[in-house]
DNA sequence: AAGGCGGGGTG
DNA sequence: CACCCAGCCTT
């Protein structure tokens, strides 16, 4: 028995039950397929069940706002995902009839769907024969051929994909993109692999040579950029004054509060002294309580975070700036230190800012 | 081809 | 602390 059939084999064993694998609807696994992505099925898993909740068909994932798909995947991360998603449903909605499509060709065209999930999808709902390549992936096939082409240079993601295509079962490739998957993420796992249970031991390049802990390899890390926010909480106890986040920046499309960005972190009492402070508040601005510096550590950047309350209104608003009803804060899906900090500030119940 | 995009888990 | 996670999009 062959490598890919031997992973096969202990699938069936040895599988993890997940919601979206007693499913072949397109939709129900699109929506697992994006959550997923750059994500563990741990993270992701109570965020598939809420969305599946409260959408249970792509028309009814179209016909909700920005807002209310963001609201939900508050806290998930790399919310563009959420965004396209929305793109994606509406046009599946309107040129589609609402019909998920299940082919590869048609699947790669749609926004937030890249060559794995077209792979997944395609493979899962109507079992075409696609070979995924994932994290998991690379790294069983660089591990099991002792492949040391870096795993994200363009050489070396051909060379997987290829290599991918060669192993797969085409007779049944949804089981076999899933049991290679699992068997990355339960067996041949990124640190202390179980390789003394693992059955194709005896195959593995890595293992026979020990090599496990030098595969896959993987081109230069991202540098992590440091960024000072000074926040700025403006309420009376009834409404507070809240930003919508736009542009390329981090977190688009959710809300935070009135912001002044800085190339180094400022004393408290040097705030007042900012231009841009200056011009949002007028010549003297009373900072009525000043609170602890948070550190909010991003794969790609440090934000170094002080929230301050001032007494003072601004003289000049932002277009993106508006005042909310504390009662409708909950309505907003906020980045999680935000979240943190205005929990804590208003004294919520632990979740009574994450739901709508 | 390179850089940007969250938040959490692990060793 | 570094690395990784059922990747994708933009430039």
């Amino acid at each position: 028995m062959n490598f890919a059939n031997q992973l096969v084999q202990w699938y069936h064993e040895n599988k993890r039950d997940l919601p979206w694998r007693h499913t072949t609807n397109a939709y129900i696994i699109w929506l697992s397929e994006v959550i997923l992505q750059q994500t563990r099925v741990e993270q992701g898993l109570p965020y598939f069940n809420r969305f599946l909740a409260a959408y249970p068909t792509v028309t009814d994932f179209a016909n909700a706002s920005e807002d209310e798909i963001l609201k939900l995947w508050q806290g998930l991360g790399y919310y563009s995902r959420g965004r396209n998603m929305l793109k994606t449903a509406r046009l599946v909605r309107d040129e589609y009839k609402g019909n998920f499509p299940d082919t590869y060709q048609e699947l790669i065209k749609l926004k937030g769907i890249g060559e794995y999930t077209a792979a997944a999808i395609s493979s899962f709902a109507a079992n075409e024969a696609r070979a995924v390549v994932d994290g998991n992936v690379y790294r069983v096939l660089a591990r099991y051929f002792g492949i040391d082409e870096p795993i994200n240079s363009t050489k070396g993601k051909k060379l997987f994909q290829q290599l991918a295509d060669e192993v797969l079962n085409k007779e049944q490739p949804g089981l076999h993109n899933q049991a290679m998957m699992e068997f990355g993420a339960v067996i041949c796992k990124p640190k202390n692999p179980a390789c003394g249970i693992c059955m194709v031991r005896l195959g593995c390049e890595a293992f026979k040579t020990n090599a496990t802990t030098q595969l896959p390899v993987k081109l230069k890390t991202v540098k992590v950029k440091e960024r000072f926010f000074n926040y700025f909480l403006i309420t009376d106890g009834n409404r507070i004054l809240m930003n919508k986040r736009t542009g390329n920046d981090i977190w688009t499309g959710l809300y935070d509060l009135p912001l002044v960005e800085t190339p180094t972190l400022p004393e408290t009492h040097e705030i007042v002294t900012l231009p841009q402070v200056k011009a949002y508040f007028g010549p003297k601005l009373e900072i009525e309580e000043a609170f602890g510096l948070q550190k909010h550590v991003l794969t790609h950047q440090r934000l170094i975070v002080r929230f301050v309350k001032v007494k003072s209104k601004p003289v000049l608003f932002e277009p993106d700036w508006f005042y909310v009803d504390i009662e409708k804060l909950h309505k907003l899906a906020l980045p999680k230190i935000i979240f943190k900090f205005l929990t804590n500030f208003f004294k919520f119940e632990n979740n009574s800012l994450f739901s709508n």
